[in-house]
DNA sequence: CGAAAATTTGACATGACTCAACTGGAGTGG
DNA sequence: CCACTCCAGTTGAGTCATGTCAAATTTTCG
């Protein structure tokens, strides 16, 4: 599927609210994405393949989720339109994934590869900041939420979660919520009726 | 305090599990860390303070924790010989720490600032190999954690905590193994009895 | 409209917490 | 070197948050 002027819009917002770029390196930048189009439920990365690719979504919502022995789910990241999802343990040490990323919708993804990802952090240095910047925030995100974990009861969780993601809540159904809250479907359900 | 072989060994060691580097560079190296004596219960960093060193436990045993509003603590992570210990999130983004570095026993910590890390960088490349090594390692572990904490009984998380640190139960308090686990000392304790 | 999937509801079970009392070592000072 | 204190660890009773299972209801969508 070609790229338009629609589905570029989100990333170039992405880009520049954390980094300043000139047109024509923003140009290059978004050369070297390529745009792919999801059925739903259509499967990005599996486990146990390397991550190859940053992946920004563009439209649409995925999540990335973990399968324990006992084939229970847990999700660990939701993305939705101006987001972006991977196995970034997968991609950094380019050993095969231990989750699957996954199109909860029909969705619209931009990829981009590890080799072109180096080659632009040659070329346009802005770039290599904002992978940089990117990379630190998924890391303060997965301690934020770890620490939350500890001390936030289901209810506070899922309180504090509608405060913070009010468009992934509409995007995604509820016993997704429930399974990155870490909360039986049932239990999320009773806890949103006794307010 | 001064630098000696014996501080230093630990970190040679580290250093060349994870990278392959000349005898000169790593002089280099590690004349650009100091060597800092603790007494029992000093704090290395402060909540509110930003991070400005990465800091190499050569001795002795530290814990990194989270206080919550209500004055409950949170063990995030230990550090003994061999280790590395921050608030890594303070380090690189340069705001304001959201955790507390402690020695739980009198210890030896070398330390080496940003600016003079930045410099190494530049200078000798197989360290900013080695760094980025132990980012995405400590973003891994992260991970690891979250799942885990997701999925497993305490009881289970306490027995996968004995396999892999073996180490470091011995060199810290019960209690603040169930702080890391995120049980109280009580619960521990029964879990460990009835076996 | 009808079937499948998502959500809600309720009865019951259980893992983990709270609080209070007790035990046992490791200093410390007389 | 004893007596005292203090802190970590243990034990037990009672409670609460959350899970399990099964059934009823609502929503989605072909």
């Amino acid at each position: 599927m070609e790229k338009t002027d629609e589905t570029l819009k989100p990333l170039i917002q992405n880009i520049r609210e954390n980094v300043s770029i000139s047109d024509t390196d923003l140009f290059i930048v978004l050369e070297a994405f390529t745009l792919k189009a999801l059925a739903k439920n259509e499967i990005l990365l599996f486990k146990g393949n390397v991550s190859n690719h940053m992946r920004f979504v563009s439209e649409g919502s995925l999540r990335s989720y973990y399968i324990e022995e006992d084939g229970e789910e847990h999700i660990i990241q939701f993305g939705i339109r101006g987001w972006w999802i991977n196995d970034l343990y997968s991609f950094l040490t380019q050993k095969p994934a231990t989750c699957f990323v996954q199109a909860i919708k029909p969705s619209k993804v931009l990829l981009i590869h590890r080799d072109q990802l180096n080659q632009l952090f040659d070329k346009v240095p802005p770039i290599e900041r904002f992978f940089r910047i990117k990379f630190q925030n998924a890391y303060v995100a997965l301690q934020e939420r770890t620490l939350e974990r500890m001390s936030l009861s289901a209810k506070e969780r899922y309180e504090k979660f509608r405060k913070k993601y009010r468009d992934i809540e509409q995007s995604v159904p509820q016993y997704m919520i429930a399974s990155y809250l870490n909360v039986t479907p049932e239990f999320l359900s009773s806890v949103r009726s006794d307010k």
